[in-house]
DNA sequence: GTGTTTTAGTTGCAGGTGCAACTATATAAT
DNA sequence: ATTATATAGTTGCACCTGCAACTAAAACAC
């Protein structure tokens, strides 16, 4: 996975995702939040009430990390965190109406920068972008995970 | 540049950055280096006497990363860096023996990560992705550079 | 019911990164 | 020659992240 061109597929995949910390720090610097959470908040518009764990688990994130993400949101007002009765380990995850005001707002900026980044490509290409991935992100997945 | 997908290029983007520091980070443990420093290292196997400013500009980094991660490099004993006569300011980055000895063994890690990744794509489709996220890294490059 | 193992969330630690400010050196302008 | 501006490298700061250890609660085994 080489060669003819410059950059190896590591170099670029750390390349990109510099770029988008740095789109997205700038573009949240106003509303208190940094690259570190908005995924957190994504999966929440998609699925409020969810568990810390379950959001982890979705975003493939470090419990640990999930847990100052998520702390971060509910001290700047977009996250309530409430104690499952059921389990009383569990912590359900509930927005608040900021970050549901705000959620027009965050489409948006993602809008933009993924236009950004698909300036030039056509529909296929954008396709068979996000196609070869998400294969190489469940390859690399995969790999991983037998090691353990 | 979504949709039919689960995931966002930014979160397969970002997740693959994850994959493959842990990898590196793993790999490189029993070396004293970790995924921060072997992009500098792969670039002076490909030209040594390099500036770190030169470094900098090559992999674009920070030059304070850069600063940090050849500091490591050196304290390592990786990387030599002796002042430039011509100016004062600049330091030349050299390799040392036991860099030499390391660059089989960093290579043939490299590989087996790309190998990795490759897995179950044709020759063709690696070719694709590497063109596709180069134009998709110069989007991004240029707009952040338009934005200064 | 009691003891053991598993699990959700928290926290410590260490590593890495960009931005900004700084120092020393070089270059450009006067 | 002197002053102003630019540049290479260093360092402070704040942010983010994975790994590991820990606590409290739940699940499992006997």
């Amino acid at each position: 996975m080489d060669s003819e061109h410059n950059k190896s597929i590591g170099r670029l995949i750390s390349l990109l995702n510099k770029y988008g910390n740095v789109y997205m720090n700038e573009k949240l610097k106003d509303y208190n939040l940094g690259a570190g959470q908005y995924q957190f908040l994504m999966v929440l518009y998609q699925n409020e009430g969810l568990s810390q764990d379950e959001v982890a688990s979705i975003l493939k994130m470090d419990k640990g990390t999930t847990a100052r993400a998520i702390a971060k949101l509910e001290s700047e007002g977009y996250v309530e965190r409430k104690v499952f009765n059921t389990d009383k380990r569990v912590k359900k995850l509930y927005l608040t109406i900021k970050a549901h005001e705000f959620e027009k707002e965050i489409r948006s900026i993602l809008t933009n920068w993924k236009m950004v980044l698909a300036n030039g490509l056509s529909t296929e290409e954008q396709n068979i972008t996000l196609v070869l991935l998400n294969q190489i992100a469940l390859n690399a997945e995969e790999y991983l995970d037998c090691k353990h």
